[in-house]
RNA sequence: GCCGAUAUAGCUCAGUCCGGUAGAGCAGCUGAUUUGUAAUCAGCCGGUCGGCGGUUCGAAUCCGUCUAUCGGCUCCA
């Protein structure tokens, strides 16, 4: 007999060779319906393989991540079939199942390409195959013959791939018509897929890599229930809604033209005083917290950026160098504020009594980035950072480090987003090349970053590789209205430039040290953090940072001079807003600020004008009764804390 | 930067396949209406069909190129 051990922490005893199904079939048998993959002993492996010794069992079902992955990597294969039978002589190279479905990179035949247009067709051969509910049959095959098989089927991507893989390891998967080199798991067999949708075709680098040939990528999407699909497809329609280009021209808070250039984004006054609250705000916390405000200019000469390490790194994909017309001088546009920061920290001797030094700076920055990444607000190339850098003795990193995460969750709060991660973000130990700097000082920025996070009530991931290139990192990631995830700003602890700018302080003991510098910017960068803010509002702001927070409807133009004077009353309460004297109906006024987002609509007419009042209505929600103006600022800030 | 697609009035979009010099709704303007909780009515204005070049008797429509945008890839100090 063999032990298996549940997560619940009960083991069951089974006879040598039961499945993950038949067990699953022996505690219900609506787990063994739903069951489509498990993990033995964190492996993740097929329903159906026999188990021969003691083990950890974890079911895998649709509800989860896991099962998910093993419905979906299964719906690529499915998909790869029906290509084969819709182009045949089709190359495949990597068929995968990630966060939101499938995809499958492929080669078409005869330079064919495949477009949206096909899906249908694509879409109809798939459900037609899964309907056949063929089994997909896992076997073991010897490299040699793996080899055979896909030099027979001219299949080079396949073929490459064999040629990393040992001897022994390999197994291949079939269902009906169609057999892959693959290391599973896969559900039982294709009849479970019962909606499938393509998405998107679009270009990847074979393996990644843009030296490499470009692929078609296909991407899909499948559930078990069409129901499911309808869901999906809807709330795609949602985020389609919500996205900050469309809220952002709606609202008229920012603008692009063609003609000042790609990427450069221009505040409209709305998006201006939006953007101005959120960093007068932070601001006014940073002053708190013994931060102190600075300024620097958008250029600064070549050298400065040679001295960072940042020409070097990033010289020849920026936008390339000014000449002055005379002398010949090069300056660049400023893509960081760390160095002119450091040029501030050298304006005159420092004493480690003046430490920790913090300077802030809503610095402006241009980055000359790919064409083919621009995107609204969140992807542009001219953007102004809430940035800020302490200078601070080595002991003193870990408070400091400490206090920013702080500054950064209250923050974060107080904007409306309450499920905060963070991701520490490391070295990828095995291309230490990426990276300047001397191991020593990696390694003790890393472990400071490490020990302050286990003192900090903060949701933390690790992730190796995503460090920037002069130390690590801990980068901030939200969950927005929609459930998905942005990351926003971050927090470095860095030895580095210090080092380059040789930066020094006169300590207690009288001698020359060299201070530590923290980069951190809570939001990142305003405009990824606006656009990131609209799509998880809906461009339905906090109150404290809507444009405008009432709007005041007179019922006709009679009462537009009373509108006025509550508009100035209310003024004097700091509550701003508009009047709408518009020669309209009060239906329409009411329809427009609604879309528009005004959180309070104050209707005005007759009865309002006798009783030195306001009917208000509330955004979304309609009607509220009639107030005095007393009543309706104590109404408003109470809503405000909220 | 690479792959694929798109670009028509301020906005949203027809018209392009099959070449014969543009159309709707909204917005704007003017007038009427003076309105009680999500669009009052009427009239008018508005486009070198993204830029440039080519094919053609003739191009929004076909071809090339540039720019911008969209979806991916790669990148992200």
């Amino acid at each position: 007999m063999i032990n298996i051990k549940f997560p619940d922490g009960n083991v069951r005893q089974y006879e040598p060779g039961t499945s993950a199904f038949q067990m699953a079939e022996g505690i219900s048998s609506g787990l063994a319906r739903n069951v489509v993959s498990a993990t033995v002993n964190g492996q993740l492996t097929d329903r159906d393989l026999p188990l021969t010794a003691d083990a950890t069992m974890v079911f895998h079902t649709w509800n989860d991540d896991k099962g998910k992955e093993t419905f979906w990597h299964s719906t690529a294969h499915l998909m790869a079939e029906a290509l084969e039978a819709l182009y045949p002589g089709i190359k495949f190279g990597y068929g995968p199942a990630n966060e939101n479905g499938f995809f499958y990179d492929v080669e078409p035949p005869n330079g064919e390409s495949i477009s949206t247009e096909d899906f249908p067709k694509i879409e109809k051969k798939m459900i037609e195959l899964a309907r056949q509910k063929n089994d997909y049959v896992r076997r073991e095959v010897s490299k040699e013959e793996a080899v055979a098989y896909f030099t027979k089927k001219g299949d080079e991507y396949k073929l490459e791939l064999l040629e990393t893989l040992e001897d022994g390891t390999i197994t291949f998967y079939t269902q009906g018509e169609f057999t892959d080199l693959c290391r599973g798991p896969h559900i039982p067999n294709t009849g479970a897929i019962k909606a499938v949708k393509l998405m998107k075709v679009g270009g990847a680098f074979w393996r990644g890599d843009d030296s490499n040939k470009q692929l078609t990528r296909l991407s899909g999407i499948s559930f078990p229930k069409a129901k499911d699909l309808t869901e999906y497809l809807h709330n795609l329609e949602e985020a389609k809604k919500r996205d900050h280009r469309k809220i952002g021209k709606e609202l008229e808070l920012f603008m692009f033209s063609e003609k000042v250039g790609a990427g450069l984004p221009m505040w409209l006054p709305k998006g201006y005083q939006l953007r101005q609250r959120l960093a007068n705000y932070l601001e006014k916390k940073q002053e708190a917290a013994g931060y102190q405000q600075v300024a620097t200019p958008h250029i600064g000469k070549k050298e400065l950026y040679v001295t960072s390490g940042h020409w070097d790194k990033y010289g020849e994909d920026s936008f390339q160098p000014i000449k002055t017309p005379r002398e010949g001088e090069e300056f660049l546009l400023k893509p960081m504020n760390c160095p002119h920061h450091c040029e501030m920290y050298k304006f005159r001797p420092r004493s480690y009594k003046e430490l920790p030094l913090r300077l802030a700076e809503f610095g402006t920055v241009y980055r000359y980035e790919q064409t083919g990444e621009l995107h609204g607000l969140s992807r542009v190339r001219g953007f102004t950072q809430d940035d800020a850098h302490i200078f601070c003795m080595p002991e003193q990193v870990k408070a400091e480090f400490i206090a920013v995460v702080d500054i950064v969750q209250e923050v974060l709060g107080m904007v409306g987003f309450d499920d905060v991660t963070a991701q520490i973000s490391l070295r990828d130990p095995q291309t230490p090349d990426k990276y300047i700097g001397t191991d020593a000082n990696w390694a003790s920025a890393e472990q400071a970053i490490i020990d302050a996070c286990k003192e900090i009530d903060i949701k933390t991931v690790t992730a190796y590789g995503e460090a920037a290139f002069y130390g690590p990192k801990l980068d901030f990631m939200v969950r927005d209205a929609l459930g998905r995830q942005w990351q926003l700003g971050t927090v470095q602890v860095d030895y580095n430039l210090p080092d380059r700018f040789e930066l020094e302080y006169v300590g207690s003991d009288n001698e020359m040290h060299r201070p530590v510098m923290i980069h951190r910017a809570p939001f990142g960068s305003m405009e990824r953090f606006v656009s990131i803010l609209i799509e998880h509002t809906a461009g339905k702001f906090p109150l404290w940072l809507a444009p405008e927070q009432f709007a005041i409807l007179p019922i006709s133009e009679r009462f537009n001079d009373y509108a006025r004077n509550v508009q100035k009353q209310l003024a004097e309460h700091d509550i701003r807003g508009l009047v709408d004297d518009r020669n309209e109906t009060i239906g329409r006024k009411i329809r427009d600020s609604e879309t528009q987002h005004i959180p309070f609509m104050l209707i005005v007419g007759e009865n309002e004008v006798a009783a030195a009042s306001v009917a208000v209505r509330v955004q979304g929600e309609g009607d509220k009764g009639t107030m005095t103006l007393p009543e309706f600022a104590a109404f408003f800030c109470e809503q405000l804390v909220l």
